[in-house]
DNA sequence: ATGTGTTTGGAAAACGATTTCCAAGCACAT
DNA sequence: ATGTGCTTGGAAATCGTTTTCCAAACACAT
């Protein structure tokens, strides 16, 4: 491979020279400028990451932690947008992304995921899916050593940054859209995860209306299980006149327990995925741009790393009604 | 960061000594080798990776090459766990993925492609979905410049590998089975993309079974595309018995399509998809294991790295009947 | 000619490991 | 004591960059 070295000395100037040429330092004439550059198309110079990431001790390299869920397609879609959104922004910004999963570090304790993560020369991270059980994850936060990024849960101190849609009005909003349209009274309201934050966010939304539109409001725990909110449907549901669930996957669940019992309530879901489109009858749900959000998620993690200060993002949703017809292609 | 040489200083060795240590290289007794992992774990050291890569020259640093599609939830899930096993195995055998688009890569030229490559220190790469169309690919796999493992498609030379189930045979084996469980005759054959290796074969392996079965085929090209197989459905399925389908999002548009027509045709589709069962009507198909297919294309590449040569890796595959209360979690 | 200030380019150290090569130390036979 | 061969540990070069610091070169006014 042909090296700075080779530029320089074909070039007729010094090493740092032909080094501040290609991160476009001041202080070399427009003259040697392009000298250098003819020189570095002519061999076709590529600049080893590797050397200049341990000369400059930067790396451009950050991490993106997922929960992995191969057992839905809908966290498998989630997923993919994370991924995808990621991986296009950190190019275009010159950084990579490696992706991993917090079963890879789930039995480690901090001090070994702090080494693993900085051993390997990372020292930005998005994290997705955080709950407050997450103890290693809030210890790493807390640690200060890497600038994070958050996808849906608060802000912690000021080198993380925290985006995500607005969970408490989206699911306001989405509940609201679908009680109008259908004048329900009852809800049966099937809750996410426990522990986390866009649980409570979401949960939240829908008190608040319900408060606001005098409905009667059942919350159940559906714990982001599809088989879980088919359950609580078949329970519930005849005491009430709309279910509105947490996740999509949740209102999949849902629906088809309610096409199996034969009767009809409306469902609406939170997530917008595809997979929403397959069931056989149409759902409200919010649909979130998670292409966009990790995006902006490393985005962000850029701008903490050149030395900025956290922010909370918010991000924006829109409310939709999936159909097959929609999603074919 | 606490480096090599601050191990050195504290155990009283030399920086060699130790970095014979922590790479179990013979020629250091007991004694030192005790002292300096002693001194290791009291000082939490642990190796800078860059500094090790840039040292010897080598990377542990894969590629892993994938077609994305967000517009179906089907290539998602594939997808999602072709990374989750590259990944895990990679972990293990101390190397690291990264992610690739063919997107991010469509616009450049072999050199643009061998240098965004070189320049990250990726000795070694894994492409999946390869056609004989993609030049820019072929390109690379004959230059030589990396060690390449690719899934679904023929091997081409010494160091590359090939992984991947038994196409013809998959697809024989489960048209048959179809076909023998609902005495079918005619059968509607939708087939996948064009150029694609894998189309071939399992065209190949339909046309085996219809000649020893004597039946009558109808081949259809549906290009992998859900909306197609659901066009063709609608337009051939009346003269035909069955439809087999190249895979299982075809499949899939094929069956809302006889739902759509409310008739009743048995369809079997190719991959194993979770999303298979949400469709609403049971369908055959081959399920392929597409984590093992990665962690053995990771665990080839590795192969292939420390210099062995290349082989043809034949993965099992398995008949299954996809059905919702099966899949939901 | 001299002084001053500003560009411009180069020499060299540093980053943190790996790896080669060599010398010291030791055991053992002569 | 000397020679031989083997084990063990260290010195130093190397990988390909970045970055600091300094000197040369130049322009311009005095």
């Amino acid at each position: 491979m042909v090296s700075i070295k080779d530029v320089a000395r074909e070039a007729g100037v010094a090493i740092s020279t032909v080094s501040k040429v290609l991160n476009n330092y001041p202080n070399v004439s427009e003259t040697t400028r392009q000298k250098v550059n003819e020189v570095v198309e002519r061999l076709g110079f590529v600049p080893n990451t590797v050397a200049a990431s341990l000369s400059s001790k930067k790396t451009g390299r950050v991490a993106l932690l997922l929960k992995l869920n191969l057992d839905t397609s809908a966290s498998d879609e989630i997923n993919m947008q994370y991924i995808s959104g990621a991986i296009h922004k950190a190019k275009e910004l010159q950084m990579d992304v490696i992706t991993v999963f917090t079963s890879m570090i789930e039995d480690m304790n901090v001090d070994e995921v702090t080494n693993y993560f900085e051993s390997q020369g990372i020292r930005g991270i998005i994290i997705y899916g955080l709950t407050t059980r997450d103890k290693v994850l809030h210890k790493l936060i807390d640690s200060g050593r890497f600038k994070i990024v958050v996808i849906d849960a608060p802000m912690v101190n000021e080198s993380t940054s925290c985006v995500g849609v607005d969970h408490v009005k989206a699911q306001y909003d989405i509940a609201k859209k679908t009680i109008t349209e259908n004048k329900c009274k009852k809800i049966l309201y099937i809750s996410g995860e426990e522990n986390g934050y866009v649980t409570a966010q979401r949960l939240e939304g829908i008190k608040k209306l319900c408060e606001e539109k005098k409905l009667k409001l059942t919350v159940r725990n559906g714990g982001f299980s599809e088989l879980r909110a088919r359950e609580l449907t078949m329970r519930f549901s005849k005491n009430n006149d709309c279910v509105v669930c947490a996740s999509d996957l949740m209102a999949i669940g849902a629906m088809k327990a309610l096409i199996d019992m034969d009767i009809f309530r409306p469902v609406c879901g939170f997530d917008g995925i595809i997979l929403m489109g397959y069931v056989g009858k149409q759902m409200n749900t919010v649909k979130q741009d998670f292409v966009q959000i990790s995006e902006t998620a490393i985005e962000e993690l850029n701008r903490l790393l050149s030395g900025e200060t956290g922010r909370n993002v918010v991000m924006p949703h829109t409310l939709v009604r999936m159909k097959y017809e929609d999603i074919i292609r």
